[in-house]
DNA sequence: TGGATATCAGTTTTT
DNA sequence: CTGATATCCA
């Protein structure tokens, strides 16, 4: 516990009640769960396999793993419980998907496959594309609520929404024929079951002796209320979080979480994390500053023995290419003076969009650079196909699983005939999996559609066998094997335009086999467990492609990433582009409480930055195809004046003067630049 | 079945 | 204006 403050070690020490530490950004709240965990295991004698820790991210799981290890050293930190939330949500559904209605096989639907399946359901039964919108949406708030369909057709209140109410029964039918949960389903059902089998309740509260919280803050309804099923009366735990960092309230979080413990558990025991490790006091004072604009329900002020350091700086743009050029010329500038790095800059926006122009001005000066976030690696087509391969030969139940590679590559298997196979399969009751092993379908189908049918049966039968019986390495040999036999790599030159395109797509499915490989050997290394594809499949639809941004982290690059991606990091140098009214406060979130997230959202973005924080805007800006004039965020004028320095203020003007000097500046320092190398 | 054309949106997206 | 998706037609 070497080397923790006084109220990190206060946090650790604490076991008799439940704690909530309330730590801001950068105040070492990993730290405090790591030596915590430790401090269990050491000075309490919990075993470690009676500890869960639960964190929203893979990374952060696989990085509170990591330093849990080291510090235990010598002791065993084997079997210690360290997960996503819906990774532990997962592991209780594996142990009782019995007592909960469904197969050891079940497939998890993510986002896009559902989305999938509802589309396919609002053609099927002809409603209105209007209803739709948004429908997903409402399936998730209902299942975090853990609502029925019956429930939510009861309290519908219009034809919409009854319409919507009835979307989700059929969707919820559907899911159950293919044998599936979808994302929401692994941490509502394991509720729903805690609820209506106290016995089971009984023996995962055994089984969870203390629980650990990250981001409490981002825990949704669902969330908590798993937690306080796994707790129960005795209430050994730890949460972790910060209210003003909350920033997913739109995706369901909800922060109030953080107050309702002090109601739920009064023997509460509330510890401040308010000594940051990252940034200069000029950085942290303006932060502050500015989140003491939101109403609090815990007063929270940073503060750091690193030193004033720089002022903050904010530059005015004409637009917002000049934005983009005067970014890239400070970072050549800034890395030329003081020898940085590119992973020390970061630039940080609100909207995806906002890379565009960044990007093309750094390609344009030759910076290599990283966008994190944006579209997931499964939602690849290429990725989805094999997975989609996986996931069938897994669970022959999983129809849009069998929709989606009946056809990739081409058996000219056509709609006519999926359509008559498919209407077989309802009327008896059975997946298409299984109306292509029935003589049934002899006299529905053409002598041609149904040799490829029954041939393509034929295969899955064979491939789940294979599949059943590999395990540990062979299920590698037997992955490279079935996308050979496939001729995937084939079809994708056949269907993809461009030379380079088809080689980064047979790319990402090497990199999907390489994965599951590091996955088997990391299992059979630290447990001794032979994996076998089912639970593989499970645990991957689960995941993003956490292992291969270590070697980028290894590369040197400019990180390019949205404010919410940003969450957790930081980085010496960075940029804050695009404050703007109606881009940084988003124009959509003008008004309580959208507002006091947008406050959060550049809380964090200030956040981020160790040494400088640069801030830009554009006057004008192009937007939807014309000119718009923009205004300076609000959130400029909320930072403490005497800690920025702003070029261009608006309102004050600048002498011709002053824009010659400034533009000489830059102009001398790439002279002495480009001389220099 | 794939390519061409219309239409539409245009915030963030831990799993 | 741009791109992504839906739809239509050869």
């Amino acid at each position: 516990m070497h080397g923790l403050n006084e109220r990190q070690r206060q946090a650790v020490l604490h076991v008799d009640t439940p704690t909530l530490v309330l730590a801001g950004a950068g105040s070492g709240k990993t730290r405090v769960i790591t030596e915590k965990i430790a401090y269990l295991i050491r000075k309490h004698d919990y075993k470690p396999h009676t500890i869960y820790a639960v964190t929203f991210t893979n990374k952060s799981a696989k990085e509170m793993k990591e330093r849990v290890t080291k510090l235990l050293k010598d002791d065993n930190a084997k079997g210690l419980n360290v997960s996503t939330f819906h990774n532990l949500g997962l592991n209780i559904i594996r142990r009782e998907y019995a007592a909960l209605g469904y197969k050891a096989n079940f497939s998890i639907m993510d986002a896009t496959d559902a989305a999938q399946i509802i589309k396919e359901l609002m053609h099927k039964q002809n409603v209105d594309p209007e209803i739709v919108d948004g429908v997903q949406w409402d399936i998730s708030n209902w299942k975090n609520a853990y609502l029925s369909p019956q429930q939510a057709l009861e309290m519908a209140q219009d034809e919409m929404q009854q319409a919507r109410a009835l979307l989700f029964q059929a969707y919820e039918k559907q899911l159950k024929a293919y044998n599936a949960v979808d994302f929401d389903d692994l941490i509502g059902l394991p509720v729903r079951l805690f609820k209506e089998q106290p016995r089971i309740l009984d023996k995962w509260q055994n089984r969870v002796r203390y629980l650990l919280v990250d981001e409490y803050q981002d825990t949704n309804a669902a969330q908590y209320e798993l937690v306080k099923q796994l707790v129960g009366v005795q209430a050994r735990f730890t949460v972790v979080g910060d209210d003003d960092q909350s920033i997913y309230a739109w995706r369901g979080a909800q922060p109030e979480n953080l107050a309702m413990l002090k109601q739920d558990f009064p023997a509460l025991e509330l510890i401040k994390l308010e000594q940051n490790y990252r940034s200069s006091n000029r950085i942290l004072q303006s932060a502050n500053h500015l989140i003491a604009n939101n109403p609090h329900v815990f007063e929270k002020s940073l503060w750091s023995d690193m030193g004033m350091g720089d002022h903050l700086r904010v530059i005015a743009c004409a637009n917002e290419n000049q934005e983009a050029e005067r970014v890239v010329s400070e970072i050549i500038l800034h890395k030329f003076k003081h020898r940085g790095k590119n992973r020390d800059y970061a630039i940080l926006y609100r909207g995806n969009h906002q890379a565009r122009l960044i990007e093309r001005a750094l390609r344009e000066n030759n910076l290599p650079y990283v966008i994190s976030g944006g579209k997931s690696f499964f939602d690849h087509a290429e990725i989805k196909d094999v997975m989609s391969y996986l996931k069938l030969i897994v669970n022959p139940d999983d129809d849009a699983a069998f929709l989606r590679v009946v056809n990739t590559p081409r058996r000219e298997i056509g709609a006519s005939t999926l359509e008559k196979l498919a209407t077989y399969a309802t009327h008896r009751g059975i997946s298409l999996f299984d109306a292509t092993q029935e003589f049934g379908i002899t006299n529905i189908l053409s002598d041609k559609a149904l040799r490829r049918v029954q041939l393509f049966g034929e295969n899955l039968l064979k491939w789940a066998q294979q599949a059943e019986a590999a395990q540990g390495e062979e299920v590698t040999h037997f992955v490279r094997g079935l996308i050979e036999e496939i001729d995937y790599d084939n079809w994708l030159h056949e269907t993809t335009n461009s030379p380079k395109a088809t080689e980064r797509r047979i790319n990402n499915v090497r990199d999907l086999t390489l994965w599951i490989e590091r996955i088997i050997n990391k299992a059979q290394q630290e447990d001794g467990e032979e994996k076998k594809l089912a639970s593989i499949v499970a645990h991957m639809t689960l995941m993003d492609m956490m292992e291969r941004n270590e070697s980028d982290q290894e590369h040197d690059m400019i990180s390019l990433m949205t404010l919410h991606a940003s969450k957790g990091l930081e980085f010496p140098f960075v940029f804050l582009i695009g404050m703007e009214e109606e881009l940084l406060p988003h124009k959509q979130n003008l008004e309580s409480p959208g507002l006091e997230e947008e406050r959060r959202l550049a809380y964090v973005g200030i956040t981020r930055a160790k040494h400088t924080l640069t801030m830009t805007y554009a006057s004008k800006r192009r937007k939807y195809g014309e000119d718009m004039i923009c205004e300076p965020s609000r959130f400029l004028y909320e930072l403490p004046e005497e800690l920025l320095h702003w070029e261009g203020k608006p309102g004050v003007v600048v002498s011709q003067e002053e824009k010659l000097k400034h533009g000489n500046e830059n102009l001398a320092n790439l002279r002495s630049m480009l001389s220099g190398s």
